[in-house]
DNA sequence: TTCAAAAGTAAAGCAAACTTTACAAAAAAT
DNA sequence: ATTTTTTGTAAAGTTTGCTTTACTTTTGAA
């Protein structure tokens, strides 16, 4: 799962601490998500979409491992 | 969170077992979604968009209470 | 260069997505 | 009316997103 989280966030000029608290989660949650380390839920993926105006599908695009 | 699924299946003439398939979950993952019993995981979820050739976003909707 | 802010990372614990197995109810076909 | 397909539902178990606490490393401003 490839996302773009740190581009539109230096986009946005956000801290990861300012992200996480527009996107009312973890600093941690979103360190994790920018790192790879986990696949955020789509709860938070349709918020994150909300704060950088930008569709799910253009933030996060699964990979070939992922697909259907 | 509302979303389209029985609709968009209907749309494309798919059981619920047919959807899992196509999408690498179970028959009960699908019902379950259907019910509102849980949200898919955004992997599901952009399988989902592939699927139907819908955006996320149109598949899938945050009610109030989930909006950060 | 020093100090503060930001980012990286780790571990324990909880919650929720998802699986499997299994059975009942409803709908559709014959 | 009977049979078959589809849908609904339930329980136990696994996996993974997310939290909290806490400590280290990096970045950048003064």
């Amino acid at each position: 799962m490839r996302n773009n989280l740190k581009v539109e966030r230096a986009r946005h000029n956000l801290t990861q601490a300012a992200l996480a608290e527009k996107a009312k989660v973890s600093r941690q949650t979103i360190n994790a998500i920018e790192s790879g380390k986990y696949i955020p839920s789509t709860v938070l993926a349709l918020r994150l979409s909300a704060i950088f105006g930008l569709p799910v599908n253009a933030l996060f695009e699964l990979e070939e491992e992922d697909r259907a």
